[in-house]
DNA sequence: TCCCCCGTCTACAACGATGTAGCCTGGCAC
DNA sequence: GTGCCAGGCTACATCGTTGTAGACGGGGGA
């Protein structure tokens, strides 16, 4: 069928490792060899085995990324971003779901797709504390997010507790008091969950407000429905908030959906602060506030990390921790927007 | 490192050939033979090195999904759902992303990666008339979407005409006249933008309302910019629109934000309606009314066409179309909804 | 003049699995 | 007792590439 080396070599007539040598831009070539064996390869439109090439080298020029779920729109943005950071470095990325499901994280880890790649970014969610070990493997790894901390890996992740310090407190620098939370993991220390809620005490500590149980509104994962649900719940418990910080976005949105519904205006009435910078938030009615944790620098940071993991031997690569820079974007949902020049209507 | 079949093989005293027939299911060995290499698989922590595999038997387990981008909330939650369809089949999914470009289109369909998957799931953009021949290419393909019909590849698409038809006629049944559409593609005939716009102006016509050139608001990507923009447009320029076509949801709900931050209220002075039911569109404000056009039965089905497919001889093989169930999910940008009762709000 | 080195190229053996062919053993039919 | 067959197993070649070692011819230094 395809055309291999073997066929190319024979046209040109050189030997197979010279074929070999002209496509991986080995320099000691004659340039009339060169155009040769280009023009077989030409000629019969030959393609690289790479299951070969896989075989012979063990490098597969594929990273692997390990997200929960693609259909949330952080995740399916942050898969976006390294595949463009990997698509520079000439690496192909295989995207694996977790669905957040610990037995499929683990066979991220261990699993039989570890052959198939050279490393793996891994943004887990399941994996908890107690499971550090499971980090030490053997192949390239680099961690997103904030779930384990053993200080083998490679970790890139978002300043959790001082971004949402600093979310809390433009709550705070609006007048509001009674801030509630929604996305909080009851339990939970070093996840994200934990690490955003230790920023949104330290900010109301600071402030001296104290903290009201009935404002933590809990939701295990963090969908948009999940955060209407908790919403909805926090204001039938009569929990009575003036502001909301939902510790992500699609949460955020959810929450924003759900106080409108029940004919509650944002930002007047209740103003609302996501987490993310997801697309979307800028599209909302009214526009979403957010911290925008540095997406696109986590991605980057990743994939570079990896490759410098991929290219050295294990023993002599030093594990590093990245945060990446985060800034907060005030929008309509807690800061009223310049009142709309109300345009031509229709009769 | 890692542990061979040869390692095994030798741990449990017998032929490497043995050890294959075991990991591979075949019937004829004794119970307690295939009990010792068992034991040794376990006991080396083996894993079978899947680039051998490929390079002897041709087949990855990897199937390709090229879609235009991750961030477009559709393409994310049609990346999710070929995943859960061809895990199911035991596949693996290699996602890329063509950005729309039509180089990287090219590249998907004649490129390097070729070797490293059985098959291919494609979402063309920018490839359009005049490109059948590209897509007669000597492995799996199963297209989606709109932009070609060579009836020798399999195809699974939406009821484009249709359901833009049955969306135009739900704005119609409310009354409205002046609707607009945003995302046209000028001049385009067989794309979804073009089939859509066919659509609707079957629906206007059916209902005797002349088609206006000035409500067509043109939109080559299908952002949520993009859809803002256009609606902008449409507004400065006195078109007058009393509803909005959104040729998908994320124009929609561009032009949703669009219109409020305009001060216009949706639906009373404008009702919208999008196209694909991305999740997203239950939780806009007012919620997005749209067409579901059977995102999981394409993804599901596309995976199912693609595995016959890679099963059967060329030859042999009836490209098939399928078109997908659609319906109209009617929410509130174009039906009010129920009034909600005030809660109890902070004093 | 001789030797060595450099540029250019080739032969051969691997990478780790699987397909093919065939060996051996025991049981059964004749 | 012989022949045959099926079950259970093995040896070997092979997939298409790349790493290693080394061949070869010509130019420059000793």
């Amino acid at each position: 069928m395809a055309a291999t080396m073997h066929d190319v070599a024979r046209l040109a007539g050189v030997s197979i490792k010279t074929v070999s040598n002209v496509v991986n831009g080995y320099p000691y070539i004659r340039e009339t060899t060169r155009a040769r064996v280009l023009a077989a390869i030409d000629e019969l439109d030959y393609q690289l085995n790479v299951a070969a090439r896989n075989l012979r080298t063990g490098r597969t020029g594929i990273i692997a990324l390990a997200v929960p779920e693609l259909s949330l729109p952080y995740f399916a943005e942050l898969a976006d971003s390294v595949i463009e950071a990997a698509d520079v470095q000439g690496l192909t990325v295989l995207i694996e779901q977790t669905g957040s499901r610990r037995e499929r994280e683990l066979e991220v880890l261990s699993g039989a797709r570890r052959h198939l790649t050279d490393g793996l970014i891994f943004s887990p969610l399941a994996l908890g504390a107690g499971d550090e070990d499971l980090l030490r493997v053997d192949f390239p790894v680099v961690v997103l997010g904030e779930r384990m901390f053993p200080d083998s890996v490679d970790h890139v992740t978002m300043q959790n507790v001082e971004a949402a310090r600093a979310a809390t407190e433009h709550l705070i620098a609006l007048g509001r008091r009674r801030i509630a939370v929604v996305g909080v993991h009851p339990g939970e220390v070093v996840g994200s969950a934990g690490l955003r809620l230790a920023g949104y005490q330290e900010a109301l500590e600071a402030a001296g407000i104290p903290v009201d149980e009935r404002l933590l509104g809990e939701a295990g994962l963090w969908h948009r429905a999940t955060g209407a649900e908790a919403m909805a719940r926090l204001l039938e418990d009569g929990a009575e908030p003036d502001a909301v910080f939902a510790l992500n976005d699609a949460m955020a949105l959810g929450a924003l959906h759900e106080l409108q519904v029940r004919g509650l205006r944002v930002p007047q009435d209740v103003a609302v602060i996501g987490f993310d910078a997801i697309d979307e938030g800028s599209y909302s009615n009214p526009s979403l506030t957010t911290v925008d944790p540095g997406r696109e620098q986590i991605a980057s940071t990743a994939v570079r990390l990896l490759i410098e993991q991929m290219r050295s031997r294990p023993a002599e690569h030093v594990p590093q921790r990245v945060y990446a820079d985060f800034s907060i974007l005030e929008r309509g949902s807690t800061v009223v927007e310049a009142p709309a020049v109300r345009p031509r209507v229709h009769a």
